[in-house]
DNA sequence: TACTGTGAACTATTTCACAGCC
DNA sequence: GGCTGTGAAATAGTTCACAGTA
């Protein structure tokens, strides 16, 4: 381990660490509209229930944004963050499926305010194809490729039946797509270059209903970061 | 480690168990759709992205489902899966917070399928009160508690905007809810006996755009469970 | 003084590998 | 023969604790 860890050109950055580095920036960007100007690690953990060490450790594997004796400058600390994850310019995306559940999220106002903006929508139902969507006209999948190519899209959400959902997964991944927001109750299998996000609140719901139907509800563990 | 173990009534769950146990059996689900009896834990760990040694782990804490030298009867380990989950019953819920995005939730097939039913709804908007969404007929959040408690409700739905969640939590907490699914992208603090599962897509995109930035893009963790 | 950054210690989780059984 | 269930080994992740510094 040792030796591979001296060859390579940056270590190994842990997938938890990445998953954790968004909610610190969500919990950041509202310390700043506070106006809060600098953060100790102890303060920025009791407002997210992390230790004040877990938090400094993950920062660490990108690099030294505190100052010692005084904590972080939040608003250098967001540009960093948004740097690492990537936040520094808008990302375009294809929407399929748009029953019920694509309806709400071709319109949910919490992507573009982060820079991510659904460009196009599609959904196999003839019904449906000429219909708007807000500013959007849905399109009859054999346009995918096209459109994706077109704009040199990279990430796909998927809100199309569980039973549909592989294959329109093979069809973004055939067009290049890297990413996948995945609202379908199944786990799509991709090629190791691409990555997925499963969103299912039913899964959330079944996890949490252990919890409840125990006599003595364990205490969560101290560190669980909230998803 | 050894002798805390011997005296616990039973041994301590890994939470990460807990969260698998829904994948698994939305994938058995699946399988016993399509007819399939009996399944090894190889063939399930295909079908999953997971390890067979996982799965016979994670089910091993719970019991002996298997048989050796053929492998798990689907209908018998959905059962006992259902059973561990606390899925053996209907569970109820308020859903608090009747925008675009509480709409959607009310009407999402996806909870009812499983057993999770939205029982009332709430707003503080005059604008929205009384106004139906479906089945449902939207109430002032004052009668929250009166509803929680004639009903015995122990989920809340939570889908208003950020800066209001803590304090709906906090009512959801007061009138004894003891499971929270949190659509606000926010953490609200909850006391140690108080369950809550995060959703917040624009989270989950910002740690695939990290991945995504990447020049090589790291191989994802062999063993990461799909949420 | 009050904090960060970080090796080292500790704890948790995953995987291995094999005895036991159908 | 083919698979489960499970201790033991291996890895991964978290927390400690303190040197260093603004």
């Amino acid at each position: 381990m040792r030796r591979s860890d001296m060859g390579d050109p940056m270590n190994e950055i842990p997938e938890v660490v990445i998953q954790r580095l968004p909610l610190y920036l969500r919990t950041l960007s509202a310390l700043d509209a506070e106006g809060v100007t600098v953060v100790s690690s102890q303060d920025l953990g009791e407002r997210l229930q992390v230790t004040p060490a877990q938090i400094r450790k993950d920062l660490s594997y990108f690099g030294r944004f505190g100052k010692q004796g005084r904590g972080y400058r939040v608003p250098d600390l967001i540009r960093e963050l948004r740097l690492i994850l990537g936040l520094g310019r808008e990302w375009e995306m294809v929407l399929l499926g748009m029953g019920r559940l694509g309806w709400a999220v071709a319109g949910y106002p919490g992507f573009a305010q982060h820079g991510f903006k659904v460009v196009a929508c599609f959904d196999a139902d003839p019904q449906l194809i000429g219909k708007t969507a807000g500013p959007l006209v849905i399109q009859d999948i054999s346009a995918l490729a096209a459109t994706i190519q077109q704009h040199g899209i990279q990430i796909g959400i998927v809100a199309v039946p569980a039973a549909a959902a592989q294959q329109v997964v093979d069809q973004l991944v055939a067009c290049g797509v890297r990413g996948i927001l995945n609202y379908a109750p199944t786990a799509p299998r991709v090629p190791p270059h691409v990555w997925v996000q499963n969103i299912d609140p039913a899964v959330a719901l079944q996890a949490m209903t252990y919890h409840l139907s125990q006599r003595k509800p364990a205490r969560r563990p101290a560190g669980r970061a909230p998803a």
